[in-house]
DNA sequence: ACCTGAACACCGTTCAAGT
DNA sequence: ACCTGAACACCGTTCAAGT
């Protein structure tokens, strides 16, 4: 890459961070351009789609939640393994406001930038839930499809204002129903 | 109302209505005032934010939803009643597709025309709730917020493509969470 | 090779001007 | 009283023209 190009390159990057943390992962990419004091076409250059912003700039993220995984599956207690990460989840979606929706939609569009790290995602949140499940710690007519819906609805609860107070209080309902506890 | 106002207004409604079945709750304003051949000052006349058109083209429903709810109060298994009511509104924001993102936003902003509707399907779902529980048939620490919230996480569910497949299975889940059910 | 920004096809919303 | 649609301030995305 040219000098030039990896400047602005590099620094659209840091720019979109910053205006991604304060607006939201919605943001328009012609603000995000304006920002960084640089035209649209360049923007576009180095990132054709919101996606591959997106993904460039979670890639980190992506790779740490799936290593986290890969961490919990030598943790003793496979229940809690299983329900620290789905809480690793939800928070990652509620710090990158706006990223769930671009998510869902990568999660059927292998064209999607996002599609890669989604599917790894989903199949680290599945091959805890068979260790838990093995275990005899979680219900076993669950599978990882299902279990990356009820993540995706109790992310998608929390970036509703309205939800927040009950947050956690749903979340713990869920991993009760998930790990079938009864209190 | 003037004449030519009220043929617009009936006529708008009409028009809206196919659109909104067709493209869903987020159409453009400037489609549906195009479609009706209106001037768009016009379809801001009558209707002056989206909520308001959505609230008139789908108070009716609103009023079965709320009338439904009202019968299965004197529903002998307060249980069934409670999940037969949860699947009603489930149909209907599947129904009217879009319909859920501006129902949360309303739901606290009370200056939302749709605000009222959405108050009073929590109200009536916090209602069959607290018979069920009455009647020891659903679990008892479950708030009426905190159903609202369950519901419209499965619906905003039913709304994502992926999840069409698990609809039914994830309603059960939830259901029996609900109910307190042991499978 | 890369950058720029005008251009195109859209939005939501308002409001002066017309009937 | 009501309707119209241009006007304003935005979008996403592309691509000819410039460096």
């Amino acid at each position: 890459m040219r000098a030039d190009a990896r400047k602005n390159y590099d620094h659209l990057l840091a720019v979109a961070q910053k205006v991604l943390q304060e607006q939201g992962a919605d943001v328009s990419m012609r603000d995000i351009a304006r920002q960084a004091d640089v035209g649209v076409g360049t923007l576009y250059r180095h990132f054709p789609t919101r996606e591959a912003l997106l993904e460039t700039l979670l890639r980190s993220s992506f790779d740490d939640l799936a290593a986290k995984a890969a961490a919990l599956e030598n943790d003793a207690a496979a229940d809690q393994a299983l329900v620290a990460w789905l809480a690793d989840i939800i928070g990652f979606t509620h710090e990158h406001r706006g990223i769930l929706a671009p998510m869902m939609s990568a999660i059927e569009d292998p064209d999607s930038a996002l599609h890669d790290a989604c599917v790894r995602l989903k199949a680290a949140g599945a091959s805890l839930l068979r260790r838990a499940q093995s275990a005899g710690l979680a219900r076993a007519d669950l599978d990882g499809a299902e279990l990356f819906d009820l993540i995706a609805a109790l992310a998608w609860l929390r970036e509703q204002p309205a939800h927040a107070a009950r947050s956690e209080r749903l979340f713990s309902i869920v991993r009760d129903t998930i790990l079938r506890v009864d209190r």
